[in-house]
DNA sequence: GATAATAGTTATAATTTTGTAACCATTATT
DNA sequence: AATAATGGTTACAAAATTATAACTATTATC
């Protein structure tokens, strides 16, 4: 048990240490190639993985306040890459998706966001990127499915 | 060749995938608890593992303009969490490092941050915690490692 | 020794993100 | 039917981040 909690607090510690190198990584290369600001980036991004959310589900998702959502997909459906839903059900919940051209937009983004990445991370041997290949996937499962449980609680109004 | 192309995207999929759930994980919740930005988080976070850096390679780790490095450093100098060190060969060079209630202070903020992750991670079994562990340190090995390799050219001036 | 290059700072502005309060429309509760 | 709760928006302010240009001090180069 306490070896247990060790481990937990090393994944923690581990996991911080790499967001500020991924930032560096993924979005930073972005930011002259793209007029959109990297939240809009993730919205596509989970909206990508998700098809359709709520526009409190987006806030869940990035941890935004629910009035900037508004704001991050204003601007999305100005640029014509997202497109609202209404729910014939509870006409209070607004869906938004990728239209045709987000998702060809994001196919972009990604493969911008790839080709840097793949010049550092190809001096590596076949064998190490075949182990970071399913590190990184399972972290990524992980990470989801324990995002799936926890609300936010963040940032009052959200 | 292809199939490892193929892996690498999916690397880079995957690592960009997890920064906005890293994020709201590790950052949003401290924001209430401290009077620190984010960026001065990593700051303490990237002198804690590197011991000494200069105001450049700051800079470079994180991905932060000069001008505003200056900043960040300011902020924690009037805290009292670093202290300038000069460089007697070459006396342009101000080196950084953490003083020790900055150290203190870190440990404490990387408490804060493990806290609320423990919980949300023990719902897992030994095993899988076991291989988060292992996988969350081979990727953080390999960031690192691909990290020293790479100066970003971001941001002119910097 | 003059010139260029490097490390860091000052000053300033624009953009992005975060935080709050008040509000409308719709649905749920009583 | 009145009241409360939910989903979303509007309006506004504050904080954090990013971007530039011009500058000082020091070291490297020619």
């Amino acid at each position: 048990m306490e070896k247990q909690n060790n481990e937990i607090d090393s994944v923690a510690e581990n996991l911080a240490h790499i967001v500020p190198i991924l930032k560096r990584i993924f979005i930073k290369g972005l930011r002259t190639k793209t007029n959109l600001s990297p939240q809009t980036l993730y919205t596509l991004g989970a909206l990508s993985y998700h098809k359709k959310l709520t526009m409190s589900g987006i806030g869940n998702h990035l941890s935004v306040p629910k009035p900037h959502v508004t704001a991050l997909v204003d601007k999305l459906i100005a640029e014509g890459l997202v497109e609202r839903l209404s729910d014939e059900r509870d006409r209070r919940i607004i869906y938004i998706q990728l239209t045709e051209k987000g998702k060809d937009t994001f196919k972009e983004v990604k493969r911008m966001m790839t080709e840097s990445f793949r010049a550092e991370l190809s001096i590596f041997d076949e064998d190490k990127i075949h182990k970071m290949y399913e590190c990184s996937r399972y972290i990524r499962e992980t990470l989801d499915e324990m995002a799936k449980s926890f609300q936010t609680g963040c940032c009052s109004g959200n």
